[in-house]
RNA sequence: GCCCCCGUAGCCCAACCGGCAGAGGCAGGCCCCUUAAAAGGGUCCGAGUGUGGGUUCGAACCCCACCGGGGGCACCA
C-alpha cells in the first residue's frame, strides 16, 4: 500500500506550545505524538495484546481468559501495491480495532490479527515498472504499511502476522491445492470425498465412471493404467480442462471469468482479453454451486452481498429437452444426433420454431451438412457454397469477435444454417438448426430451442432470418407485438397426447416436463450461471503448482513431504507480453525459461525419473482463499491449522451453526471473487473433515468509502484539492474560480488525503476519533479535513477533565457526584455500549460528547471530576482513543494497561427516571406535555392527561371517541 | 432492461419493536479570554423526513407508484 508511514512530525507543531498562550500541559498535537509513540512502544514491549490460543505454542496465558467468550475479528487484509495509503483505507482497519478493543475490556478473548496479501499481478508489475524483484518491493511495501497500521495504534496480536509470500504459508497454500485435486464431488453424497475412495468404488464395481469422464467408453475394469488415470484426473475437483479462456496477450497472462470486465477487457490494466482454447487448470466450484447458494441464508451478511453472490451463481430451473437430428431420407452426415438444449420455458415447447448451437458446441462438426438443399434462403448461408465453409467462417468471426463487439446491445443477430434440421419432440416439427453467437458456450447446454413468440433474442434472430413465429402465450388485447414474456394461458400447444391450452404457466411446464420424461424426451434440471474457476496464470508472482507431469504428460502430486515448492530466483520474471491485439499469440509462462527448474528428478514411488514441473503460478486468489485459518498459528509447521485451535476460535457455537469469523470487515469489491472462492475451499476442507466449520465469515460487514470533493479548472483539468479556498460558498485556486465535484479519494483526482498527513496535524487519536464520529461503519461519506478539528476538540476537553494543564497532575476527585452527573454517567455508558456492539461508533463519540460537555460545565476549573465519573469516562474513550485514554489512566494512578480493564456497565437505577415526561396527543397531533410516573399506567396516564388545561381546552365540546395510552411513552385522544 | 441499497437541518449524521423528529460534529451568529489574531471556552441558530397515494388512533419507519443518488448483473435461454 504505501511508503509514506513517516514518523510524525511533531517539529511542525510543537514551536506553539513555547507561546506561553497555551498551557504547558495542554494536549496538543505535540503531546498527543508524544504520548502515541510512548504507548505503542510499551504494547509492544509488554506484549499486550497477545491472544492465548487453547493449545499449542501460543497457549501461554490461555488459563487466565479460558472460561471468557471467544471473539475472531479481522480485516480483509491489505495488498501492499507501493501506491500510497489514503485515508478511506484505515476506517475498516479501526473500526475492528475499536470492536476488538472493546470486546475485549467487556470480557472476551479477542483474536484480531492482521496479515499481507502480496502475490499477484499488481507487485509484479509495479516490480517491472521499476526495475526490482518483487519480493524486494512487496517486503518494502509491507513494512511500510506495517509501520504506518503501528501508528495509528491498532491492537493486532503480532506474533499472527504472515504474508502469502512466505514459503512458510505458501507451503500450506500448495497442500490445500493437494487436497483439493486428491479429491472428488461425490455428488449423491453432496460433498467432496478423498480420491481413493473413488478408485475403490471403481474397482469394486459399486460405481461408474461419471458421465463425460471416460473418453474410451471402455468399462472401468478393461482399462490400462494411464486410461484409468485420465478417468481418475477427470473426477478431481482441481483438474486440468482444455476449453475457450480468456487470454490478455497485453497482461501475457489467462485471466478468470471475474477478472474480465463486461466490456471484454482485463480488470487490470484495462487490455483486451480474447477468447482461446488453452489446456489450464480448474477447480470445480461448480460442484458446490447449491451450497454455496444455500447457506448464504445461514450467514450474517448484508443483502446486497448475499444479492450479488445469487446473482453470480444463477441458479435457474427449467428442462433438458432432447431434439434429434437426422431424419431419414435427408442428404447429410448427421446420423442419429441429439442436441440436448436447456430452457427455463419447456412451456412454450410448442411454439419453438428453430434450434441454434453456440459456434464453439462440440456437435457443430458432425451436423453440418455436405450442401445446401435447393432454393436455401440466401440469409442463411453467410454467402458461402456449402453449410460446411459457412459454418467454418462463422466460426472464426465469432472466435476474433472481441468481447466489445458482443456486448454492443443492439447489435443485429448473426449466424448461419448446418443445413440441417432437427425435430421437436412434442409435435415432430422439422426445426432448421442454426450456429449463431447469441448463444454462449458455458451456459446450459450450448444450445437452445428458439421460441421467438415468447423470447426477444430469438423474436430479434426470427426476424433477421425470416423464420416463423408460432405464438403460444396469449398476449394481452392491446400488445403491439414482438415476443411477449409476460403471462398468460398456453395457446397452440396440444398434439395427440396432452393439452396445455389455457394452463398457466407453472402448471404447463410441470405438465410437458412430465409427458418429455416419460417418452424420454427430456428432464426437469437445474443450471447455474457459475463456472468452474479458472485457477492457472502464467506469471511468475505466485505460488508455483505442487505438480510435476510425467513420461504420459498426466499430472503427479508432489508429496506433502516435498512442499513447499520453493519458487525459484529467476533473473527475468516478467511474462512475455504481446502486442494488445495479438490473439493469435500463445502464452509463455516466465517459470518455462527457467529450465533447471522445470526438469526434475523424483522418486515418487517408482525410483527415481524424469518429471516436468508445472510452469503456470496460482492466481492471486489462492493466498487470500484460507489465511484466516493461519492467524490461529502462522507458525504450525506440522498443521495447515491444528483442529483443536480452529474448533475454538472458528467452530460451530451451537447445533445448525455455521461458525466462521465472528466479524470480517472489508470492502464490497469483494463481494463475489474473494468472498465467493474462499467459501468454496472453506466447504472442501470442512468436507475432508480438516476444519469444524462449514463457513469461513459468519458475519461479514462492507464498511463505507471515504470520498471527497475535487475541483476542475476552466479547462476540466482537476487542481490540488488541498489548494483549494473557499469564499462565499465559491471555490478558487490560485485566485481562480474552479467548479467543484466529488468523488473517490486518489491521485487522479488530486483529492488525495492521507492518514499520515493527518496523524501529522492531530495524532492518531484524533483521527480515529474523526473516521469513527462520522457514521456508521457501513455508511459511505465524505472526507472533510476542516471538521478533524473538532475531533481534536472534544479530546482536549476530556483531557482538561481529567488533567490540570497548568500541572499535569490529574485533578479527579474522591468526592460523591451528584444525581444529574451519576444519570449522564449510566446513560452515557448503555448509548456507548449500544454503539461500540453495533458498528455505529458515530453514537459512541456522541455519547462521550455529551458527558463531556455535562462535566465541563457542572464542574468547572475550580471544581475536580469526581473519580468515580472520571475512570469510566476514560475506559469508555479507550477503544476509540487508546493512547490518550492510556495516558489518563495511568495519569489517574493505575500502573496496569487498561486494555483488559472491564468495560464501565450502566446501572439500571440510573437509567429510569421516577416521573416521565409523556406527549399528550389529539388525534396525532401533540397538544401538551403531562408529567407522570414512570410506573404510571394506561388509566393514569389518561386522567393525568385529561387534568391538562391544555388538554381540557382541545377535548372541549368534542366526543372522544377512543384513547390509545401507551405506558411511558404518550397518550392519544381520538375525537369526533 | 433486471436486481439490491439509500434519500431527515447549509453539510455529515441520530431517532429502540410504528409512539413527542434531534444526540453529536462541521459550518454560521453572538459573548468571554486576548493589544490583536490564532487556539481555547461559553452560548445561540436551525429541518418536519425526495414526491404522491394507502394502511393505522398514530408513519421518517409498513405497503404501492414515481423522482433522485449509489452499486451489481446483463444475448444466462
Amino acid at each position: 500500500m504505501s511508503q509514506t508511514a513517516d514518523r510524525p512530525d511533531v517539529e511542525q507543531t510543537a514551536g506553539g506550545a513555547a507561546d506561553g498562550a497555551v498551557p504547558p500541559h495542554r494536549y496538543t498535537p505535540a503531546l498527543a505524538q508524544q504520548i502515541e509513540l510512548a504507548w505503542q512502544d510499551r504494547w509492544e514491549r509488554e506484549g499486550t495484546f497477545h491472544t492465548p490460543n487453547p493449545t499449542g505454542r501460543l497457549s501461554e496465558g490461555f488459563d487466565e481468559v479460558a472460561d471468557r467468550p471467544k471473539f475472531f475479528v479481522m480485516d480483509m487484509f491489505p495488498y501492499p501495491s507501493g501506491t500510497g495509503l489514503h485515508v478511506g483505507h484505515p476506517l475498516g482497519y479501526l473500526g475492528t480495532d475499536a470492536t476488538s478493543r472493546f470486546r475485549r475490556m467487556d470480557g472476551d478473548n479477542v483474536l484480531h490479527p492482521m496479515g499481507y496479501d502480496a502475490f499477484g499481478l499488481p507487485a509484479e508489475q509495479y516490480a517491472v515498472q521499476t526495475g526490482q524483484h518483487p519480493r524486494t518491493t512487496t517486503e518494502a511495501n509491507i513494512a511500510a504499511i506495517r509501520g504506518q497500521l503501528r501508528r495509528l495504534g491498532v491492537d493486532h496480536d503480532e506474533r499472527r502476522t504472515f504474508a502469502t509470500i512466505d514459503p512458510g504459508y505458501y507451503r500450506w497454500t500448495q497442500w490445500i491445492f493437494l487436497k483439493i485435486f486428491g479429491s472428488w464431488f461425490d455428488a449423491d453424497a453432496g460433498r467432496a470425498r478423498p480420491i481413493a475412495e473413488l478408485v475403490a468404488e471403481l474397482d469394486a464395481g459399486t460405481r461408474e465412471p461419471a458421465p463425460g469422464t471416460n473418453e474410451t467408453g471402455r468399462p472401468w475394469p478393461e482399462l490400462d493404467d494411464v486410461e484409468r488415470r485420465r478417468v481418475v484426473d477427470a473426477h478431481r475437483l482441481a483438474y486440468l480442462h482444455q476449453a475457450p479462456v480468456n487470454w490478455c496477450p497485453g497482461l501475457g497472462t489467462v485471466l478468470s471469468n471475474e477478472e474480465v470486465t463486461p466490456d471484454g477487457r482485463s480488470e487490470r490494466g484495462n487490455f483486451p482479453v480474447f477468447r482461446r482454447p488453452l489446456t489450464q487448470w480448474m477447480m470445480r466450484i461448480t460442484a458446490y454451486a447449491e451450497r454455496l447458494l444455500a447457506d448464504l441464508d445461514r450467514l450474517d451478511w448484508s443483502d446486497s452481498v448475499k444479492q450479488m453472490q445469487r446473482n453470480w451463481i444463477g441458479r435457474s430451473t427449467g428442462a433438458r429437452i432432447g431434439f434429434s437430428v437426422g431424419v431419414a431420407g435427408r442428404a447429410d452426415d448427421a446420423a442419429d444426433q441429439t442436441i440436448e438444449v436447456f430452457t427455463t420455458r419447456p412451456d412454450t415447447l410448442f411454439g419453438a420454431t428453430y434450434v441454434v448451437l453456440a459456434p464453439e458446441h462440440p456437435l457443430v462438426d458432425a451436423l453440418t451438412a455436405g450442401s445446401w438443399p435447393s432454393g436455401v434462403d440466401p440469409r442463411w448461408t453467410g454467402g458461402e457454397a456449402t453449410p460446411r465453409e459457412a459454418v467454418t467462417a462463422y466460426q472464426r468471426q465469432a472466435s476474433r469477435r472481441s468481447e466489445l463487439d458482443r456486448q454492443n446491445e443492439n447489435r443485429e443477430k448473426t449466424g448461419v444454417w448446418l443445413g440441417v434440421t432437427a425435430v421437436n419432440p412434442v409435435n415432430g416439427r422439422e426445426l432448421p438448426v442454426f450456429v449463431a453467437d447469441y448463444v454462449l458456450t458455458g451456459y446450459g447446454t450450448g444450445a437452445i430451442m428458439a421460441v421467438p413468440g415468447e423470447d426477444t433474442r430469438d423474436w430479434d434472430f426470427a426476424e433477421a432470418f425470416g423464420l416463423p413465429v408460432v405464438r403460444t402465450v396469449q398476449p394481452p388485447a392491446d400488445f403491439a407485438g414482438g415476443a411477449w414474456t409476460g403471462a398468460g394461458p398456453v395457446i397452440n400447444s396440444a398434439n395427440d397426447d396432452i393439452s396445455l391450452n389455457g394452463l398457466d404457466r407453472a402448471t404447463a411446464i410441470a405438465t410437458v416436463t412430465e409427458w418429455l420424461v416419460r417418452h424420454g424426451s427430456g428432464e426437469a434440471t437445474t443450471t447455474y450461471k457459475l463456472r468452474d474457476w479458472l485457477f492457472s496464470r502464467q506469471r511468475y508472482w505466485g505460488e508455483p503448482f505442487p505438480v510435476v507431469y510425467d513420461e504420459h504428460d498426466l499430472p503427479v502430486a508432489v508429496p506433502e513431504s516435498m512442499l513447499p515448492v520453493l519458487l525459484p530466483d529467476v533473473d527475468d520474471y516478467s511474462p512475455k507480453t504481446f502486442a494488445d491485439d495479438d490473439a493469435e499469440s500463445a502464452p509463455e509462462p516466465p517459470l518455462s525459461r527457467v529450465t533447471d527448474w522445470t526438469t526434475v528428478e523424483l522418486d515418487l514411488g517408482e525410483g527415481p525419473k524424469k518429471y516436468r514441473r508445472e510452469t503456470n503460478t496460482m492466481p492471486n486468489w489462492a493466498g487470500s482463499c484460507w489465511y484466516y485459518l493461519r492467524y490461529i498459528d502462522p507458525d504450525d509447521d506440522r498443521r495447515m491449522v491444528d483442529p483443536d485451535n480452529e474448533r475454538y476460535w472458528l467452530g460451530p457455537r451451537e447445533p445448525g451453526d455455521v461458525g466462521g469469523v465472528d466479524l470480517y470487515v472489508g470492502g464490497m469489491e469483494h463481494a463475489v471473487l474473494h468472498l465467493l472462492y474462499a467459501r468454496f475451499w472453506h466447504k472442501v476442507l470442512f468436507d475432508l473433515g480438516y476444519v469444524s466449520s462449514e463457513e469461513p465469515f459468519r458475519r461479514l460487514v462492507n464498511q463505507g468509502y471515504i470520498s471527497a470533493y475535487a475541483y476542475t479548472d476552466e479547462r476540466g483539468f482537476y487542481v490540488p484539492a488541498a489548494e483549494v479556498e473557499e469564499r462565499d460558498g465559491r471555490f478558487f485556486f490560485q485566485g481562480r474560480p474552479v467548479n467543484r465535484e466529488y468523488g473517490k479519494i486518489g491521485k487522479s483526482l488530486k483529492n488525495m488525503v492521507t492518514p499520515d498527513e493527518m496523524i501529522g496535524a492531530y495524532g492518531a487519536d484524533t483521527f480515529r476519533v474523526y473516521e469513527m464520529s462520522t457514521g456508521p461503519l457501513e455508511q459511505s461519506r465524505p472526507w472533510e479535513t476542516k471538521a478533524v478539528v473538532g475531533s481534536q476538540r472534544l479530546l482536549q476537553r476530556i483531557w482538561r477533565v481529567v488533567v490540570d494543564e497548568s500541572s499535569g497532575v490529574a485533578r479527579a476527585a474522591d468526592v460523591e457526584p451528584d444525581e444529574d452527573t451519576l444519570r449522564a454517567l449510566h446513560r452515557t455508558i448503555a448509548g456507548v455500549r449500544d454503539g461500540m456492539a453495533t458498528l455505529r461508533f458515530n453514537i459512541a463519540v456522541a455519547r462521550i460528547t455529551e458527558l463531556t460537555n455535562h462535566l465541563t460545565s457542572a464542574y468547572g476549573a475550580d471544581r475536580p471530576v469526581p473519580r468515580s465519573v472520571a475512570e469510566p469516562l476514560v475506559l469508555m474513550v479507550a477503544p476509540l482513543a487508546p493512547h490518550i485514554a492510556e495516558e489518563l489512566w495511568s495519569r489517574l494512578g493505575h500502573s496496569r494497561s487498561l486494555a483488559w480493564h472491564p468495560f464501565p456497565v450502566a446501572d439500571e437505577r440510573w437509567l429510569v427516571e421516577d416521573t416521565v415526561q409523556v406527549a399528550v396527543q389529539v388525534n396525532g397531533k401533540v397538544r401538551a406535555q403531562v408529567t407522570v410516573p414512570a410506573d404510571a399506567d394506561a388509566a393514569a396516564l389518561e386522567a393525568a392527561a385529561r387534568a391538562d388545561e391544555k388538554v381540557a381546552g382541545h377535548l372541549a365540546g368534542r366526543t372522544v371517541r377512543r384513547v390509545v395510552a401507551v405506558p411511558g411513552r404518550l397518550v392519544n385522544f381520538v375525537v369526533g
